[in-house]
DNA sequence: TAAAAATACTCCATAGGTATTTTAT
DNA sequence: ATAAAATACCTATGGAGTATTTTTA
């Protein structure tokens, strides 16, 4: 059976033309270099070398078995390489779930430092509702997701990547843009849009309990699954809705911002696998972990 | 250190997700193929599956590693095979010196029948003046020629392949084209355009010997050591040439060609290094002695 | 707890070393 | 005649086998 070692073996003869010289540089005697080239060549059913009195010279056999050797050996030390960098996180694929409400600051952001110090790794990355990330999560479909800090968070890692205090959003001929600075009281009989319960609870949740507060339940007369058409809703004029402020450095046509008194805020975190098996995740982990400035 | 075994093993292992059973396939017992699996991990540095209680799975980097080993493989056992077809001239570079005689008839038929049963051959073609042919063979720069049949072949194998009656050739617009036949007497007093001696002594020779049959001695008033410059030179009316017939089948414009009474006739061969190491050498000889229809 | 993998230990095949012979110019 | 490769023989590393233990869902 033909192995690596013969291969080099074989490599150094053929460069130096010489089996004595090429022993030395192999840290070996002659006579076992000689017999290796010997099995080499039986095993090929092909004589490699001319055996000269004063050296050896390749045959054409030879001379195409070198290139091919030359070749293999190459792509043997970088599938060493390669498998040594997807190892270490160096190299390799993540996959990365997001809610829309990050797409504007915080995946950017993310994406642009990771990518920096990791360049070999393959980022995919991909917006879904907000329910649906923690699942995939879980079922490693995602390595890692940005989102709003889940009510349960088992088998998964998580790490807080920023808080932002939700404000009003409203269409631009509202008579309410003229204040600027608006609350609860303002809103009580305002029509809002907003996102089912079962889709962001932690979104949901906070229009309730902020509407509660100052005595109102919020009269919710859209409900859409998609964060972004909320937002579109708003620019139609059919409502108001609640918005976090990392979205507000967007100019989104049609739409006004105005922040609200005593504000609830909600809190974005990455979250990810535990028991990944995928390196690159821990290198995002850590990149996170050193700080984004978000 | 790596070898192509641990490889093998490696992605058996990888295919069947099961060190049991792929020391099965491969004919051996479980733990020595698991110590393998082990060794290559710490090779490579890293650790290439995750071990389960009825099985084991890739890690990214064995994935990775699967990928690059899989590629090892098919191109080592190409690598061999193509060694052995180098080493049975089934594949290789043959490269071929001739004189622009065989240019038009004898090269065409050789390297169509010896293309079509070695397509894998890399044929060099190359026409160089006869007198080249014969020192470039020996040196080893053609593995073979076609020339005309050479006085001493010391070292060179040889093969006749076949032999051409000489005819006149003559400017379009000369005297003799009247005559469809023609003998020394007609010739005579004609001027001659000829190889210079050292360049084709058998060429030059015929035209000699020719003209001495009929008790004259040609009047060569031109040398040229390019065959092909002759037929320009008659077609320019600057005198008159000895061609062997096979050429006479090309339409040179300007040029008649007239058979010649008691003709002499030249003997194409081809000729190859003795002791040439290049198997697809062979491979062109047994192509030749198999008969070639020029 | 029940598979499958890992470990412990043994044996022998073979890679590599030493001494010597053969080869090719 | 000489330098280099090939052969013969010896030693010991390490690959593979058998028996057994450990691991993990």
């Amino acid at each position: 059976m033909i192995d690596i070692k013969q291969l080099q073996y074989f490599v150094t003869v053929a460069e130096l033309q010489h089996v004595g010289r090429a022993a030395e540089v192999l840290n070996m005697t002659q006579p076992p270099l000689s017999r290796q080239i010997h099995l080499l060549e039986e095993a090929l059913g092909a004589s490699l070398f001319v055996r000269h009195p004063k050296g050896v010279s390749l045959t054409p056999a030879g001379e195409c078995f070198y290139k091919d050797a030359q070749h293999l050996l190459s792509s043997l030390s970088q599938a060493c390489q390669n498998v040594r960098d997807v190892a270490q996180g160096k190299a390799g694929k993540l996959s990365i779930g997001f809610m829309m409400h990050a797409a504007y600051s915080i995946i950017p952001k993310l994406t642009k430092k990771f990518m920096t110090a990791y360049p070999d790794v393959a980022l995919h990355l991909q917006e879904v509702i907000p329910s649906e990330l923690m699942k995939r999560v879980q079922a490693g479909e995602f390595d890692a997701a940005v989102m709003l800090h889940p009510q349960q968070i088992q088998g998964v890692g998580l790490i807080k990547l920023c808080e932002s205090a939700l404000c009003l959003a409203l269409p631009l001929d509202h008579p309410l843009t003229q204040k600027s600075k608006l609350s609860g009281d303002d809103v009580a009989l305002e029509p809002f849009i907003a996102t089912p319960h079962n889709v962001a609870p932690e979104l949901r949740g906070a229009l309730q309990s902020y509407a509660h507060q100052y005595g109102f339940e919020p009269k919710v007369i859209l409900e859409t699954q998609l964060q972004q058409s909320i937002i579109n809703l708003v620019a139609e004029g059919l409502g108001l809705a609640l918005i976090p402020e990392i979205l507000t450095k967007v100019q989104f046509p049609g739409v006004a911002f105005r922040p609200l008194q005593n504000a609830p805020s909600v809190e974005y975190v990455m979250i990810w696998r535990q028991d990944s098996l995928n390196p690159v995740l821990s290198r995002l982990v850590e990149s996170v972990e050193s700080g984004l400035e978000i």
